[in-house]
DNA sequence: GACTCATCCGTAAACGTTTACGGATGCTTG
DNA sequence: CAAGCATCCGTAAACGTTTACGGATGAGTC
């Protein structure tokens, strides 16, 4: 079933069934209504080689998913939900989502290169954004249109959507205080992920304001798991004197860290108070009720896909080129 | 860069570079390698629409991913685990992978269809299979290689690759019985998931061959993320006599069930035994440490690329058209 | 009625590959 | 040495679609 043979059963030719199907200007209301009755009739589905091949548009985007080798503890609920709101726009705006995996051990660019050479998409969203992402120059040289899912270092005119850490930190140093802690630890990625300097710096940065001693001690950037949580907490508690308030970034990490007081006889928000990132499944069952903070990942989502298709659209570059950060609300539970 | 570009830097026709990458007899070793050489200098990736056009085959398979509203609590890490698998095995093998997004409120066939037509990939991995799946006859009748990852009732000459539920049960069952449980809970997912639908029989099957009599109050089928889970473990214990040992089949479930028996003030493993499906990030993170089982992902991944594979080389649709079962180790924890 | 103009549609040339076919070359064989 | 054969490569026609271009038709204008 290909438009030839639509066409035939039409009496038309291809060049106009084509343009009927594309709400283009010049064919009469009347046949525009009768190809697509026909289309729907006859189940006619466009071929997405013929068209990229022709158009060079594919109507599609593309999003790069990091995976960690033993994904189990990476990615999964947060960047699925991000999907979630980034199709549900591409969807409704007639766009199609493909998503590439991209293990983290393989070089980012060459990644990028191998899919981008085969013009698989017209609309590229990267995720795991580096502090340096040389992604980011190779889609601009290319004049490719893209958003990245957090900031970078990166020069260039592009447009970036991420998460207002900054202020996140500020509103959980900030608790802490008014509730007179004084030894505030930090759980969160490694250095090398974006978020988690940025992140790092603002402790560091909101404790000094504070008057408080940055201590090394209370400080651990790296794999963020439920397990490293529950080890690096244990190890925390071993400290003297110990924190009194550990704020952990990791996705499920504060399941570890509750197991971990539990281990010592600590009863988290009584005996020491506890702040998580967000309510994933797994924290959305702890006992007592995690404080954390409450992720807008779909909008977040539906954000990316809406900047992508604009950019993609009017092929004007000037498009925003801002850095968009979406603020995250504060969840009060129990634990601090 | 196109091949025409590749090939006049070259002094050859397109003909003969096209040969020489594709792996054809008739062209000498040393041009061989000369063009692969050449194409890896100037990094040229063939264009995916005209391979795609004219040879209608574009060495790529697409998963089709299940994704639930709130994708929070599904699909999660299973899932991007076997996806870590199936993409290892592809591309050892020079197959791409493109991942596609299927909203389960979605009708599956219209999913699929849609994406069929536009003649994006010439392998298919589904998931999430229904106990009857038409999405299986529609690829079955146009003799489109695919690959299911779980059994369905659908007849017809395809491959299936699942995990063996039934051993899974009975394994359950019997460790339950030998410290001597009378009132075994299950709580699994809503029966119109087909594995779950399996474990329900067969834990029926198998209380009755011990001899015991089924409770419908011992058996929740529904949806099963960690914040259920706790509130049917706390309605459960509510029971006169309530269970005493229950097996936990949702991903995180245990988590759940973890925190409403210390909510009761009862000890897993001790006041009551708990079975838990899968060492999750959470799930590993639990005190003390959970029973459950292994779930060979990876490979299962891995097996799934491969089947497809074999399938999509050898024309042949005489390919393995049985049901694979993976079997699960028992992972020994103190909780049962 | 001749002209212009807008509207609608058909024609045919691309887009970047692959591949059937045939041609050129050099080697083997009788 | 002619014939046969294998090896290697170039030629050109597809694949299904979009789109620049032009033609036909009819309406409007003077």
């Amino acid at each position: 079933m290909d438009i030839r043979k639509l066409a035939a059963h039409l009496g038309l030719s291809t060049g106009t069934v084509s343009r009927a199907l594309n709400g283009r200007k010049d064919v009469s209301a009347a046949t525009r209504t009768r190809v697509i009755e026909g289309a729907r009739a006859l189940g006619y589905a466009p071929n997405q080689a013929g068209q990229s091949l022709r158009a060079k548009r594919t109507r599609t985007v593309a999003f790069l998913l990091p995976v960690l080798p033993d994904s189990m503890t990476y990615g999964d609920p947060f960047f699925l939900s991000i999907l979630d709101g980034v199709q549900a726009v591409l969807d409704a705006e007639g766009f199609e989502l493909i998503v590439l995996l991209w293990r983290i051990e393989q070089n980012p660019l060459d990644v990028l290169r191998r899919h981008l050479g085969r013009g698989i998409a017209d609309g590229w969203i990267l995720a795991a954004t580096g502090r340096e992402d040389p992604r980011i120059t190779l889609l601009s040289a290319q004049a490719m249109p893209f958003v990245t899912l957090g900031r970078s270092d990166t020069r260039g005119q592009y447009c970036s959507i991420d998460l207002d850490f900054e202020s996140m930190i500020d509103t959980v140093i900030a608790r802490f205080l008014a509730a007179h802690h004084r030894r505030i630890a930090l759980i969160t990625a490694g250095p090398g992920v974006n978020f988690s300097h940025l992140v790092i710096a603002r402790y560091k940065a909101a404790l000094k304001s504070a008057g408080l001693p940055f201590d090394p001690d209370l400080l651990y950037s790296g794999p963020d798991d439920a397990a490293r949580c529950a080890q690096v907490t244990t190890d925390m508690l071993a400290l003297r004197p110990p924190p009194t308030a550990i704020f952990v970034m990791g996705e499920n990490g504060a399941v570890g860290t509750y197991a971990s007081l539990r281990s010592a006889g600590l009863e988290p928000g009584k005996d020491i108070a506890i702040i998580g990132f967000r309510l994933t499944a797994a924290c959305a069952a702890l006992q007592p009720a995690l404080s954390c903070f409450s992720v807008p990942v779909r909008d977040i989502g539906e954000d990316l896909a809406r900047n992508l298709i604009a950019q993609m659209e009017q092929r004007t570059d000037s498009g925003a080129t801002a850095v968009r950060l979406w603020t995250m609300a504060w969840v009060q539970g129990q634990s601090g």
